[in-house]
RNA sequence: GUGCCCGUAGCUCAACCGGAUAGAGCACCAGCCUUCUAAGCUGGGGGUUACAGGUUCGAUUCCUGUCGGGCACGCCA
């Protein structure tokens, strides 16, 4: 690859000082070479601290160092100069030619400008939002919805084949809570009259769900009803609120018979549904919807069982199974298969583990709530138990979003129904403003997500901000009224006051935005790096005028806002945010 | 109590795996529309990076301790 087909200044000037720094040190050793971008301009286009990181091994002044490193340079095209600076970095300045022809690059790339080849075609797994089908998304789910899908764009981007899977809890007991939840509510739409257990789900969209059976069924769902109206009855019984809950699951089991599995499967069908395109709507799509069912129809939770006895990471205690997870770093040991012969979550979760590995991702990457990372080390512990590279399992903390509301912290539980869903909110802020908000801070931080803000006057949301400079350069180019692929061959050389190269060095900046975007799965240094880039061009546009009367100067300007326009439509493009032409 | 994460401007957040004078936005103050969209721009004030030590040429970043906040500590999922 060369320069000019990428505009990758970064890569050529490490190259350079590598070939620079391998002329003075006789070792062959490794050298790892990282190019900075200074905050001031007079610091160069790129520095390095090379000189300082030799000093100890040389027993030589970094700035000495400095100036040898600099006066091996191999001649470049590209370079302006190279200078010694502060306690030794090596500032290098590029020439204006040199950012000057990247524009025709951007602009005959357009879409693909920034895309690279790091993943080299690796397959690449990402889990998220994975949320248990037992109601509307929330808010918290949103946050891991945008993280996932941004970062899985950005991994494409980079070169991988990216795999985006959702795995459904169809299996445990909160979908029996759910199924029971629904029949209750079938119940009294049917006439019946008791006191809705506190601890079921208390949402709205059961009683819809009920609403749906009973129209379409009437009463045929009833059956024998006396002992479940019995159980709850029994409000003074020794049975503490969950071990009540239980007892009713088992009675709506007995009671229903086979139809129980009607209900069941009705509610699984209707709140999966129900994501589905709640998250289609928000932009998220999936290759994979992974049924946690599935895993017990195949056999496959037990061989996993079955493998990790094999390899001798099990005993048995208490009459349960218990699996040796404190060998692998973990606070204590964790059962498998419970004294009744129930597997617990965590093992469908070992053979789910097991799958993703037989099916040979070279990085799987599951986003969890932050909530879950005291699950890290039994996971990872399974994995290497199973005898493959814990490594390989990459696990993507995203802390929740806490709402505010007029100031106040919202608390949020899925199942006393008090929470704001997904959908409520993409409704209400729209699906632009979601998407950007929820990745423009780190995913390991807090989001404080002020439902006021995001609801008043949109102009406080910094996505209009960069939004707005889109459609900007499109009303600009609009005027124009020429065709714009004629900016690919203009002639640049023109581009030449600070703001200009400024913006230009901006853009040569996407690629390795984009790269570090990947590498440390973090899609908010994007968002970060596109408010920046219309930061810079709303300052241009303040400052200069493009409709000018001299063509050439108004063919190079034109074309720096065309490639400007490109990069921001990339950019947004891959955090699922609209590049609109008017505002 | 134990473990993990976090603590940066009044508020919400950055800071490119240890670099140069710690940066934005909001809010506040003062300016800019007969010229390509004012959802914009220009300028200004605002900091002992929670605190105390340590490591080194150099620390918001790494180590130790203290204080403060969040989360997790089930034969739940």
């Amino acid at each position: 690859m060369t320069v000019s087909t990428q505009c990758n200044f970064k890569s050529h000037l490490t190259q350079l000082l590598r070939q620079s720094a391998q002329k003075i040190l006789s070792s062959d050793e490794k050298l790892n070479i990282e190019l900075a971008r200074p905050k001031q301009v007079d610091h160069g286009d790129y520095s390095s601290n090379l000189a300082m990181q030799l000093a100890r091994q040389m027993r030589k002044n970094p700035r000495d160092i400095a100036m040898i490193l600099i006066d091996a340079l191999p001649d470049s095209p590209f370079l302006e100069k190279a200078e010694v600076a502060g306690n030794g970095f090596i500032n290098l300045f590029l020439k204006a030619s040199a950012k000057q022809q990247c524009l025709p690059t951007i602009l005959q790339q357009g879409d693909q400008f920034g895309h690279n080849q790091l993943g080299k075609g690796q397959k690449i797994q990402i889990e998220f939002v994975s949320a248990n089908p037992t109601g509307p998304l929330h808010v918290g789910h949103g946050r891991g919805a945008a993280y996932g899908a941004s970062l899985a764009n950005i991994m494409v981007a980079n070169g991988y084949s990216v795999t985006r899977e959702y795995y459904v809890n169809d299996a445990g007991r909160q979908m029996d809570i759910l199924a029971l939840s629904t029949w209750l509510r079938y119940l009294e739409l049917c006439g019946f009259v008791f006191s809705f257990p506190e601890n079921a789900y208390q949402g709205k969209y059961v009683i819809a769900m009920a609403k749906l059976i009973h129209e379409a069924h009437g009463h045929r769902y009833v059956h024998q009803t006396d002992s479940i109206l019995l159980a709850l009855a029994q409000v003074d019984t020794p049975l503490d609120a969950d071990e009540q809950l239980d007892r009713l699951i088992a009675i709506a089991k007995e009671t229903l018979g086979e139809d129980y599995a009607y209900i069941h499967n009705f509610a699984l069908t209707e709140q999966l549904g129900d994501c589905r395109n709640d998250l289609m709507e928000f932009g998220v799509e999936f290759d994979t919807w992974f049924s946690e069912q599935s895993l017990f129809d195949s056999g496959m939770v037990a061989r996993a069982i079955q493998l990790l006895d094999q390899r001798h990471a099990l005993y048995q205690q208490d009459g349960a199974t218990w699996f040796r997870s404190t060998r692998f770093g973990d606070e204590k040991d964790r059962v498998v298969q419970r004294e009744n012969g129930q597997y617990t979550y965590f093992a469908s979760d070992i053979a789910y583990h097991l799958n993703k590995y037989e099916r040979q991702f070279s990085h799987i990457i599951n986003v969890w709530g932050a909530d879950h990372h005291g699950y890290i080390p039994r996971v990872k512990g399974a994995v290497s138990a199973l005898g493959f590279d814990s490594e390989v399992l990459e696990i993507a903390l995203v802390q929740f979003a806490i709402l505010y509301r007029d100031g106040k912290k919202v608390s949020m539980s899925t199942r006393s129904g008090e929470f704001v869903s997904l959908r409520e909110l993409r409704q209400e802020v729209g699906n632009d403003a979601a998407r950007f908000f929820y990745v423009l801070r780190k995913s390991d931080q807090h989001l404080d997500f002020d439902l006021n803000l995001a609801k008043s006057q949109s102009n406080e949301n910094p996505v209009y901000y960069v939004q707005y400079a889109h459609a900007r350069i499109c009303s600009v180019l609009t005027q124009w009224g020429e065709d714009e692929t004629e900016l690919q061959i203009v002639d640049t050389h023109l581009l030449i006051s600070p703001a200009e190269l400024i913006l230009l060095q901006k853009l040569i900046d996407y690629p390795d935005t984009l790269e570090a975007a990947a590498r440390e799965r973090a899609p908010h240094l994007l968002a970060f790096y596109l408010k920046d880039l219309a930061s810079e061009f709303h300052s241009y546009y303040n400052s200069t005028r493009f409709l000018v009367l001299e063509q050439p100067l108004k063919l190079a300007r034109l074309a720096l806002i065309a490639a400007i326009k490109q990069v921001l439509a990339n950019g947004l493009k891959l955090l699922g945010v609209s590049a609109p032409s008017k505002m």
